[in-house]
Order: structure tokens, then C-alpha cells, then sequence
DNA sequence: TTTTGTGAATTGCTTCACAGCA
DNA sequence: TGCTGTGAAGCAATTCACAAAA
């Protein structure tokens, strides 16, 4: 596949919006868009959009725009996410558990085949919608990774637990960490990371909206 | 407060990072921090560090460092977080019901003071760590909004609810909205977003890891 | 006419490098 | 010496503007 080696990760992030927006217009049944008609919905300039494609060769037709299905299609071969990803989890707290019924990442493609947890009272627990999971103690590791071909792992564990368990992920074989722990962890260069710290968010909103209005 | 209007958004994003780890370093009892040491726990160069800081006037001394007290307490300024803020969630399904339960919030200054939901069996119901929340209907939202002075809203409900949702919040007077609804809502100008979409980040993760080894 | 794809211009962010201070 | 604060330089990302295609 065509894929160049520089593209701004703030592109790589609007791509995947440009993925979910698209397929909200394909399921309207449009079948074609305009950068322009795109990123009015998006809040995104129509340049912007064209540049960001353009990453990744011709998609479009003068005169005419983007036809919808091909750009999904395509969209999902850039993403790396037109087959079905397997993920585990690790951790099987509050937020661990919530995760597991979130319909969202079945529907894109990602599912949840296995949990660890280091707690002796959770191990051996069935969770899960249909109850088909069963959690595992993080020793188990290493086999289910390699058995079932994972590469991303969702890390739902308190924060002074989140640098072992990572460790544990990465030795395991997981690619890709997708982390909700509230500090930094490290890993090594070639494995991804994404941090999601939900007061960090919090904060961020804190920052913008003081000092605009008083309080 | 010294407020310039021009912070680019990724330094207040790291400034949270910086509070969260000078709290680390502080419950250590580490005096004094160089932009240096810390840079290489957040993986941030010192520069940066020293620029992202500068916004906002003098931090440290020279052949020192920055003392960590005051620094905590100066970024907690900065940020708005320098007092508890009433936050309010709107949704109160499986992911709404673990925020409610994530200690994470309360310990870094926001707290969950009502949760409101459309779905009629689970208005009235109690929920939280100490059963103390009951559920409310979003018309009641106004009024407890006023009365609690929030203007923190956490919105956790399925997209095809999202913008109607978020409508009622903005409405009520809320001024910022942390969204994990998977599409992109709209508001008006003076009022604050940050979208969390749960999917996308595993999404970007994948885009990082494709092409990289083969699978 | 509409809309893409793209070099050029611009804006914004990060890194560099060093004066000044402890 | 060690470290901050900061102008200058360098790099990256976005926007502009227009030629080419439908």
C-alpha cells in the first residue's frame, strides 16, 4: 500500500473523523462529498481535507468530490482497520467492565477477546455481555497474545499499577496501548501509545473557559 | 490573574501533564524540580518546559529550579483547579455509571454532583459510591445547574442522542462539555469541548503500528 | 461551473543558544 | 558551575490561490 512515512499525526487523527463522518453520509445514502460539504460538518477547512488525502495519492474527482463507499473503503485500508482487530484488556475495575459493554468498538472493528486482572478475587470471573469472558490472571499473557494475534491492549488499572502492567503488555507482544492510567508510561520505541487521563481533559476545559467569564 | 489570551492549546495540555507530575514529585518530597528532570520523566524537552511556563511570567530561580510547592499551586491557578468545580454527567448508562465511580476526578478537583438521564426507569434510581445521587430528568437541569454553579458537564450517551443532549447542556449553562459521544457535536462559540472518541484513539493506534511490521 | 490537487505563502510551534542570575 | 528566561532560528502545519479536470 502507498504509505508514506510523514504524516502529522494531527492528520492521522482528523483521517479517522473524516472515516466516521463519511460513514454516517454513506448510511444517509449519498453517494458522493465535496471537501467543502465535509468540512462543514466537521469544522474542518476544505483545504485541509484535500491536503490530508493527499498523503495518500488521487481519491477524489474534479467537478465532482469524493465518492463515498471507495473513500470509506480506502480510509479503512490507510487506517490499518478494514478487518477486524483483536484487543485485550487489562484491568477489570469500574472502568475496565465499562469498556467491555461499550458497543463502540465492535462496531469499528475492534473487539475485546480477553481481560487480565492482577486481583485475586476477580481472576476466573465470567464478564461481558454474554458472560463469554473470562478474566485471566496477566501470566496468561503471553500465550493469548501470540494464540490470538493481539496487538492492541487497553490498559484500565490504577495508576500505581500502570507501568508493571504495561510492562507486562509489552512483553506479552502487544503493539499498541491504549492507556487510561493517570501518569506517563514508558515503553519502547516501537510500540504505540495513546493516553487518555479524563481529568487531564477536565482541566484542559478548566484552562479555556477561566478568565473568559468570572466565577 | 496574569492571563495571556495566545496559550497554544498543546502547552496547556502539557501544563496539565507538568501539574500531575510536580504532584508525583511533591508527594515524594522533592523540594525543587530543573525543567531539565522533568522533562526526561515526561519525555518533554526542557525548552519546552521553560517555554510552555514563560506564558504566564516567572517560575523559577535561576541555578535552582522551580520549587515544587509553589509551582503546584501556581499551575493549579493557571488551570482553574485551585478549588473543587461541580461537574454534572448526562447519561447514566454503563460508561456514565463508571465515571461515576472513577476516584480519579475528586482527587485532582472535580466533583460529580448530579447525573441526569432521558430514560424514564432509570430516573429516580440512586447511584454513586455511597448510593447519594439520584438520577433526574434533563428538565430539572437548569435549575440545579444555577443552583450548584456548574459549569462543567461530562456527556456519555449514545451518538444518535449527542447533539440533543448537549443542547440541553448548553442551555442550562454549562460552559464546558467533555463528550465520548463518537461523533462531533456542535455549540456555540462561547462554550468549551473536548471530545473523547474511544474508537478513534484505537483507530490512530493502528495507523502507528500498520506498515511498521507486517501482520 | 464546480471541485480537486498542489506549489507558495503564511502562521504557529518547537528547538537552539546564550545572557543573566544564584 | 547550574539553571532560568528569552530572542532568534528552524521546522512543521495550515491556509491561500490557482491550474487542470469533469
Amino acid at each position: 500500500m502507498n504509505r508514506p512515512d510523514n504524516v502529522p499525526l494531527p492528520a492521522v487523527r482528523r483521517l479517522c473523523l473524516y472515516l466516521r463522518q463519511l460513514e454516517i453520509i454513506h448510511a444517509a445514502d449519498s453517494q458522493t462529498v465535496s471537501s467543502k460539504q465535509l468540512g462543514a460538518v466537521l469544522g474542518i477547512s476544505d483545504a485541509q481535507i484535500r491536503k490530508d488525502l493527499a498523503h495518500f495519492g488521487q481519491f477524489g474527482q474534479p467537478g465532482v468530490g469524493y465518492r463515498v463507499p471507495e473513500m470509506v473503503a480506502r480510509l479503512r485500508e490507510i487506517l490499518g482497520t478494514d478487518r477486524t482487530a483483536n484487543v485485550l484488556l487489562m484491568g477489570a475495575g469500574n472502568l475496565g467492565r465499562a469498556l467491555l459493554s461499550y458497543k463502540g468498538f465492535t462496531k469499528r472493528g475492534f473487539e475485546i477477546v480477553a481481560v487480565f486482572d492482577n486481583h485475586p478475587a476477580l481472576i476466573g470471573t465470567l464478564l461481558g455481555a454474554d458472560r463469554d469472558l473470562r478474566v485471566r490472571h496477566p501470566d496468561e499473557m503471553p500465550e493469548i497474545v501470540e494464540a490470538r494475534s493481539i496487538r492492541f491492549g487497553i490498559l484500565a488499572v490504577p495508576g500505581s499499577a500502570a507501568q508493571q502492567a504495561t510492562d507486562k503488555l509489552v512483553e506479552a507482544g502487544v503493539r499498541a496501548v491504549l492507556s487510561f492510567a493517570p501518569c506517563t508510561i514508558k515503553v519502547p520505541q516501537d510500540v504505540a501509545v495513546s493516553s487518555v487521563d479524563l481529568s487531564v481533559q477536565l482541566e484542559q476545559l478548566s484552562f479555556q473557559i477561566s478568565g473568559v467569564a468570572p466565577m
